[in-house]
RNA sequence: GCGGCCGUGGCGAAGCUGGUUAACGCACCGGAUUGUGGCUCCGGCACGCAUGGGUUCGAAUCCCAUCGGUCGCCCCA
């Protein structure tokens, strides 16, 4: 084979692609119901967007973007999540001035990350987002994890478990910085080489750390919870109490942090119990963003969202044996015997595909009995077969493919009762 | 960027302590059955075992490299 796809991306099938769309339109209704609005942004954004917005020192920016130059040596790279550039949009369109606010949208689209593939990690993959921007009402937090929620549900997913935490302002996560390193500082020594590492780079990090998991500083280790501003603490509490009055289980994870320099204030996961599906438990994540939209030039701006795979979602459905209601199978096979027939085969398939018909015919010069076999294998509904007999009388066998009925009607007639049957 | 496992027909999969013709199953095509499928029977379907070198009288089977897949680490959706 002389080509093949690129790694980390892959080709969506026939087999697949219907469960793609149900999973989407599933996303479309819901946001129609939350009053979402869909915006679609480029696929590929100004470098220094993503430096800014997501931050330099993730992983995100300094390894895994896919950076190129155009032909007027401008840096351009394709998006690897979706909050910065819808932010970009809101500060570029001027969506401060919209007189509906906050201004609630979400997006359906391909993300790129250069990674090593594995289990729910492409390099291409599909995120469904929803950003409201502009509000600082718990509310709009609670509504924005419902939505999230509600989407897997209605999906039938079982063993949903939500994560929240409170990330603070800047000045209490700095102050927790500070309180994490004096307290694993003196000790470091003790942990694994990672943690070390982490200490320097995001020491919040280390309380997630699985390897020493066990140690005694861990249990010990400062919270986030503790740093909070009365301020920061205060929304906290007001965003349980409103997931509380919709009956939203979920639990608070001091050590739940999110990836992305933008975060702060409320942050959120939701995972699936157990081991979820390979070495992957996490479906979505997202959290608040205050201060992204000024941090790229446009007004303050307060704003909260969450991004969540497709194909992880797609991969949990799978593990957890839920069926998707896939529409298959065709409406009319016909089966032509003889020239004739063969050559009248286009102007029936015309009229009936013309009626809102599903309707096919042979290609490959088969015979009676292939053609008879493609029917089956299509799952057509019914089969219609002519030879020179039925295009003498401008009729047709019209036969039930599954139980076996026939009756030679006139082609009108058999178009008229296949539009009944199918309710095309 | 690092590590484990793997790479044989459209798919699944034997063969892998090296030795004429590369099992078998599924799918597909044809015939038995020249106007009717799903069952049965018969037949067909890999100038070839990811690619390139090497060892050998001889390699799908051993060695090396490269590429690819997969799973995991890091991190994340």
């Amino acid at each position: 084979m002389k080509y093949k796809i690129p790694r980390g991306t892959q080709d969506i099938l026939p087999a697949t692609s219907p469960l793609w769309r149900i999973v989407e339109e599933k996303a479309h209704d819901l946001c129609r119901r939350y009053n979402y609005k869909e915006i679609r942004t480029p696929m590929f954004e100004q470098t220094e967007l993503f430096a800014r917005g997501v931050g330099d020192t993730t992983d995100i920016v300094q390894k895994e973007m896919y950076t190129f130059e155009d032909r007027g040596g401008r840096s351009l790279t394709l998006r690897p999540e979706g909050t910065a550039s819808v932010a970009r949009s809101y500060a570029e369109n001027k969506m401060h001035g919209w007189a509906d606010q906050p201004v609630k949208l979400y997006y359906i689209g391909p993300m790129f990350r250069y990674e090593r593939p594995q289990s729910g990690r492409m390099r291409q993959f599909v995120q469904f987002g929803v950003e409201a921007m502009g509000s600082d009402d718990p509310a709009i937090d609670a509504e924005v994890i419902a939505l999230a929620m509600n989407f897997y549900q209605e999906l039938g997913l079982k063993g949903l478990k939500l994560v929240i935490n409170s990330l603070g302002d800047k000045e209490s996560r700095n102050a927790h910085r500070s309180a994490l390193v004096n307290h694993f500082e003196p000790r470091i020594s003790e942990f694994c080489g990672d943690c070390q590492q982490r200490l320097e780079t995001n020491p919040l990090r280390i309380l997630d750390c699985k390897k020493d998991r066990d140690h005694e500083l861990m249990a010990t280790a400062p919270s986030i919870l503790d740093y909070l501003s009365d301020e920061s603490s205060a929304y906290f509490k007001n965003v349980q109490r409103y997931l509380e009055s919709m009956n939203i289980p979920y639990t608070v994870d001091s050590g739940l942090v999110r990836g992305l320099d933008y975060y702060n204030s409320t942050a959120f996961e939701i995972m699936l119990e157990g081991d979820g599906f390979g070495a992957i438990t996490t479906l979505m994540g997202g959290g608040r963003y205050n201060g992204l939209v000024e941090d790229l030039g446009g007004p303050e701006t307060p704003g909260i969202g969450f991004a969540l795979s497709l194909e992880r979602l797609l991969m949990a459905l799978e593990t957890q044996g839920i069926e998707l209601p896939v529409e298959e199978g065709i409406d009319a096979y016909l089966v032509t015997m003889g020239d004739n027939a063969k050559q009248h085969a286009p102007a029936l398939l015309h009229r009936l595909r013309a009626a809102g018909i599903a309707a096919e015919a042979d290609y490959m010069n088969k015979k009676m009995k292939g053609q008879f076999k493609a029917a089956d294998r299509q799952k057509a509904a019914f089969t219609l077969v002519i030879g020179d007999d039925e295009l003498e009388n401008g009729t047709v066998v019209l036969k039930n493919t599954e139980t076996g009925e026939q009756e030679n009607i006139p082609e009108e007639k058999a178009i008229e009762k296949i539009k009944e049957e199918r309710g095309a």
